[in-house]
DNA sequence: CACTCAGTTCTTTTT
DNA sequence: GAACTGAGTG
């Protein structure tokens, strides 16, 4: 395999490792002014931002010592870029991409600056991380209403929301230097909040939001912080710019409006379901206006069939009157209707009737469980119970991605660094080398030891540790692990060789409170459940990622995700209880679960759950949309 | 102890 | 809309 090339003219330069882009894609991919993208589902828009990073190195757009910074919300979304870019650059080039979440982001401007802060608002060098309850909040509150140097009287605090006391008060408008004057109650309950937060206790505690304002005041004190990262980065990725909260905007505004700086943000607004995480109500209209940057729409749909875009299209004009229509550049493979309400009368039958569809379309299309979801929104496990005995009668195991595994959920354990690292090395110990797993191992390895990608002679060193460790760890373990302590005793070993402090370093959560060891109890819970049920190690690898079994999960987690057929699981009052109080949130998440599929969505109903008045307009869209309601006996 | 009632949670990311 | 919690009451 050659190395992807160093340099090339930006005349010449061509999309790597893929067959076409759409015009509007190439034309963000090139362009050197700041750009909002309205990219919607199945719009390919982490390959647009991996294609645009390999233009900007490959061509010198982006010249070291320049670097390029991509902010993601979630940390799969950042590494699967990284990975993207690791596949189609040099390593000299890719290792010149940063890709990390916002969060991530603003703690490590803190972490390296914050003592630059001012007095008043300066956190200890040995900050710990909040996350706040409801009762964290209401507690507080109510503390500060007593409080004997409360100017304002108990009432006028207690009045404050709790709900709201966050937003309005503690993280809605940029920090003042100088700290708020107390001109109400409000005012004086924020102030006191952040007062406890960095000097109540021996360390400071605070939340990610108030890392990214205490980020923002750094930025705009210290104008040389500012001008190194203005200089540094010469191109800055913004993706699900949709999720944006005020005090991420306010920071990147901080540190990048009036620099040359070049942004690209990158969402749909129409996928909006985090709203009530702080999300801006429309961060891309507040981007073009300040930074002056150019909307483009990308109008392609690579995810779903002709017949499913059409019917995208109306959901998504429900959301968005200006929408623009897609165009599916992916084939039907089934001939029936793409789209159904199905109508139950009750909640067995439904199971039932499900898993007999999925085995034999699964027959009929030669598909693997996977390739179906069954989504629901809410309360995942309920649905499970009832749903998972049809589904194993059918001969089908079915998976609750939200399902806890010791004091984690499944979906989140497996993209815990630990445990990605845990699985590639054993994939690797059950595999021959080559391939994906091999090059990805070696990656991570690497990563860990903190071999640079251009020393040849330590990387080979490390392959042969790699593959050494490998072969002695299978000649041991031909067997997976029969017992918890077995499991624990894999565990160790892999850890032993990957390097306790290593990990810890490169993963610096792993060093505070027991972190580690839950998800090393976890790590050992799962893969114990998951070798009970399969006779070697490949299979219990699969059980563990679950590539054999037919996922259950809620509509927010299935966000970024793909499937050939999305089934989702009663469309009703009950389920759908926020859909009056925010119908344009509840709608965008009708939206999320639709656009997953491939092939084909099917809605159940079953009057067993609820009525369906409340809800009688996502009906509405999907019957002027054409889709048909079936009675099945 | 059993009851009522009012309030809350449902959806979630992040080192 | 349903299921739960906690405070207060008989």
């Amino acid at each position: 395999m050659s190395l992807p090339p160093r340099r090339v003219p930006p005349g010449d330069w061509q999309p790597v490792g893929v067959h076409s882009l759409e015009p509007n894609a190439l034309t963000v991919v090139r362009s050197a002014e700041h750009r909002s993208v309205l990219a919607g589902p199945g719009a390919g828009k982490t390959e647009l931002l991996a294609q645009r990073a390999a233009f900007l190195l490959q061509t010198g757009a982006s010249p070291a010592p320049q670097r390029i910074l991509a902010i993601s919300f979630k940390r799969d979304a950042a590494r699967n870029l990284a990975r993207r870019v690791r596949q189609r650059c040099h390593p000299d080039h890719a290792s010149r991409f940063d890709s990390l979440t916002f969060d991530a982001f603003a703690k490590s401007l803190v972490d390296r600056f914050g003592q630059a802060l001012p007095n008043r608002w300066r956190p200890t060098a040995d900050y710990g991380i909040l996350f706040p309850k409801r009762a964290h909040w209401a507690d507080f509150l109510q503390r500060a209403s007593l409080a004997l140097d409360n100017p304002f009287g108990q009432a006028a605090v207690q009045g404050l929301s709790v709900n709201y006391f966050e937003r309005r008060h503690v993280l809605a408008e940029r920090l003042p230097e100088a700290g708020w004057t107390s001109g109400n109650a409000g005012l004086w309950a924020g102030q006191r909040f952040w007062d406890e937060q960095l000097r109540g206790a021996t360390r400071s505690h605070l939340t990610f939001p108030m890392l990214s304002r205490l980020a923002e005041l750094l930025v705009r004190v210290n104008a040389s912080v500012r001008n190194a990262l203005a200089l540094t980065y010469s191109h800055v990725f913004m993706d699900e710019f949709q999720d944006t909260t005020e005090a991420q905007f306010d920071l990147v505004q901080t540190i990048f409006l009036g620099m040359p700086t070049i942004l690209t943000a990158v969402g749909d607004n129409k996928q909006q379901i985090m709203r009530f995480a702080l999300a801006m109500d429309d961060p891309f209209g507040a981007f073009e206006q300040t930074f002056g940057a150019q909307r483009i729409p990308l109008l392609s749909n690579y995810r779903s069939s002709p017949e499913l875009v059409r019917i995208q299209h109306v959901l998504a004009q429900a959301l968005d009157t200006s929408a623009a229509h897609p165009q599916s550049k992916a084939a039907a493979s089934i001939s029936d209707a793409c789209c159904a309400i199905w109508d139950f009368s009750s909640v067995n039958t439904e199971a039932q009737a499900l898993a007999r569809y999925v085995a034999s379309q699964m027959r009929e299309h030669q598909l693997q469980p996977n390739d179906f979801v069954l989504l629901v929104r809410q309360k995942a496990e309920d649905y499970a119970r009832v749903l998972a005995p049809a589904f194993a009668t059918a001969g089908i195991p079915l998976r609750n991605e939200a399902a806890y595994v010791g004091a984690q959920m499944l979906q989140e354990l497996l993209t815990e660094p630990l445990s990605e690292l845990v699985l590639l090395i054993l994939r690797l110990a059950c595999a021959p080398r080559g391939g994906l797993t091999w090059i990805e191992a070696q990656h991570a390895l690497a990563n860990l030891r903190g071999i640079a990608p251009t020393d040849d002679r330590a990387r080979r060193v490390l392959a042969q540790d790699l593959d050494a460790f490998a072969r002695r760890f299978i000649q041991q373990h031909p067997q997976p692990p029969e017992t918890e302590a077995m499991a624990r005793a894999v565990i160790q070993e892999v850890e032993a060789f990957l390097g306790r402090d290593a990990l810890i370093a490169a993963h610096t959560p792993y060093g505070q409170g027991g972190w580690l060891a839950e998800v090393e109890n976890s790590l050992a819970l799962h893969l114990q459940s998951s070798a009970v049920q399969a006779t070697d190690w490949a299979a219990t690898l699969d059980a563990y990622e679950g590539t054999k079994a037919l996922p259950l999960m809620t509509l927010h987690k299935s966000k970024g995700l793909e499937y050939h057929t999305v089934i989702f699981i009663g469309l009703d009052d009950s389920a759908w209880w926020s859909f009056v109080q925010d119908t344009v949130d509840a709608t965008a998440g009708f939206f999320v679960a639709f656009t997953r599929a491939k092939q084909r969505v099917i809605f159940t109903y079953t009057p067993q759950r609820g009525a369906r008045v409340n809800i009688a307009p996502l009906y509405g869209l999907l019957a002027t949309a054409g889709v048909q309601t079936i009675t099945v006996a």
